[in-house]
DNA sequence: ATGAAAGCGCTAACAA
DNA sequence: TTGTTAGCGCTTTCAT
């Protein structure tokens, strides 16, 4: 036993079912049981030194690795991080940038799951994900932008900007109201009196939240805010490009407009090039979130900043200290702030 | 059992272990065994269209959903796709948008795992990640950047990027020779003629060829790489800060620098800054990759562009191929071209 | 049409 | 110190 003939190791490596090395695999090897290639491997006492030394010896050639499935079904948990999210796009990857740059070091694998097949507005994937996540495989969820009631668990989450659910998890957002009424009060500041809004998606906190600060800071300088330049864009660029098109034909059309997010100023650019509008000469454009594109875009999208990675950072020290029992804040709120750029400009002197 | 009294269904979410609901707890409630249920929610033959009607509305009460662990675990197969990574970064987050934009209403789930805890450069997080996930969990992986060997395995996997290896998966990458050459060219065009090199990981092919190109494109231009010249930064802006410094310090320092990525060129800049070296006016540089972050900086820079989001949807591609058993391609190379910005000018005139 | 039972890979009592 | 055994939640024969 205190050596390994190279032909056994190529047996196992070459066996018909070469897909996994298990852990019965490496008990056969090492002439152990298999549970002692668990003690060994998780590092529990009561093994002699001479057989832990070889059963690594085992491990090693063979390349064993637990399976993560097969010890989280049976311990219960795992030291990984649920990522929950309707798909990966410029909103959601800036949060996960931000959560894997503060988890570095940290005992924490992270595993980002994006549960909606077919869209990311099939309502019900963030429900469906921690049901099926939850309790095994994952020992704490952040999620993404969920619009549902999520289900009971006794596993901690936290949610990014979500629905408004007064018994929800602890979540963490940004100031919209202040960022909005920010957006506004700029593209008023520029002249602008025409001012329309592409509204977000209403299942959503945030977008109700900045529409709302939209029309106050309007009526606060004395506009009233007219109903045919708002319109719903579900924080889409296509869904917005074609409201915008709408939008942008009436005869007495916006001079500006402040979208809910960034996907939604693009789609509005989309829908003002496809008209020959020149922005920002004849149309300002102020986008919500400042996902990276917003920057690579040309002419650069003026927008209103949320620091997205500071998010995931904050929402995942929030579910470490759930995990260890610690109290933490039901709501987290960071700042917002415009970030003037090149879609933004004074408001056309004539109608 | 035509009804169920709502107490019960709140006895069943109260439970003490109320974390989550088991196939037990639907045929507790449902009063039939846990084989019929799984059939039921497996739309398996051989269930009465009554009983499946009342299990349905029992998953339905309860909110259940199989544990995705315990079906793999068993079943040996899920439907999800992994995406295996050291982390989310600017990089890797490309690739997963490509992904999910093309996975879109297919039915397959994406499950991203960043398995490296201490860095990326931890070495052999890919081949941990793929021995704890394959064989269960996920049916096909798609690696971005693996810089070792991977383990046997019967499970399709895609590799991006990869270390060269001649008996690995089949990969995809982008044309880095063209890409380098056409970098360093662009500078010589410019005037440059004191070009510097910021080499990548030497664990990744892509670094090596880079470095070639770059060399051979001033070898054909007449000019000897100048040893001195050159330095590693391993893809990383603060490893490319440091050796930048000392290249940049220099009784005689190059006018122009080809970094061989995005964030080393950051680095390079970073260090630019420190010296109080004016770009482009004095030291011209140029990266590689086009991370949206690239495009934000200030100036904006110059880089070779490879299409991120492209690779990633037809390494997906070729996943879903290989699990159907279709052939596919040992390897499949992308273009790069350069795009022009702001962190290139003509040479300095003086030395 | 339904259910009992085995087993996927692993860990943790418990026995030896 | 070591091995035997039960069982995590689920699916799938195989009886009934």
């Amino acid at each position: 036993m205190t050596d390994l003939p190279l032909d056994e190791v190529a047996v196992a490596l070459d066996a018909p079912n070469a897909s996994r090395v298990t852990i019965h695999d490496v008990a056969r090897e090492a002439g152990v049981s298999v549970a002692t290639v668990s003690k060994v491997v998780n590092g529990r006492y009561g093994v002699a030194p001479a057989t832990a030394a070889q059963v690594m010896t085992v491990v090693e050639k063979l390349g064993y690795e637990s399976s993560i499935v097969a010890s989280s079904l049976r311990r219960g948990s795992t030291n990984v991080i649920g990522i929950l999210l309707g798909g990966f796009e410029p909103f959601s990857t800036e949060i996960l940038k931000g959560i894997s740059a503060h988890a570095l070091g940290r005992d924490y694998q992270l595993l980002a799951y994006s549960g909606a097949i077919a869209d990311d507005r099939e309502v019900g994937w963030e429900r469906r994900s921690v049901s099926r996540l939850a309790g095994t495989l994952i020992d704490g969820a952040i999620i993404v932008t969920p619009t549902v009631t999520l289900p009971r668990t006794k596993m901690p989450i936290v949610a990014i900007d979500p629905y408004h659910d007064p018994d929800g998890p602890p979540f963490v957002d940004c100031d919209s109201e202040a960022g909005a009424r920010a957006a506004t009060e700029y593209l008023l500041e520029l002249g602008h009196t025409k001012i329309g809004h592409i509204r977000g998606r209403l299942d959503l906190e945030s977008a109700l939240v900045r529409e709302r600060a939209w029309r106050q800071a309007l009526l606060d300088a004395g506009i009233d805010p007219n109903p045919a330049w708002i319109r719903d864009g579900g924080y889409r660029r296509e869904w917005a490009y074609e409201v915008a098109l709408e939008m942008l034909q009436q005869n007495d059309r916006p001079t500006a407009i402040f979208a809910a997010n960034d996907q939604s100023a693009f789609g509005v650019i989309d829908a003002a090039h496809e008209l020959g509008i020149m922005i920002p000469e004849q149309l300002s454009v102020i986008g919500f979130d400042d996902i990276p594109e917003a920057a690579m875009a040309e002419p650069r999208l003026t927008t209103v900043a949320q620091p997205l990675q500071e998010i995931g950072a904050k929402a995942f020290d929030m579910v470490i200290d759930m995990l260890k029992g610690k109290h933490v804040e039901q709501h987290i709120r960071v700042p917002a702030r415009v970030v003037k750029r090149g879609t933004t400009g004074p408001a056309p002197l004539a109608g």
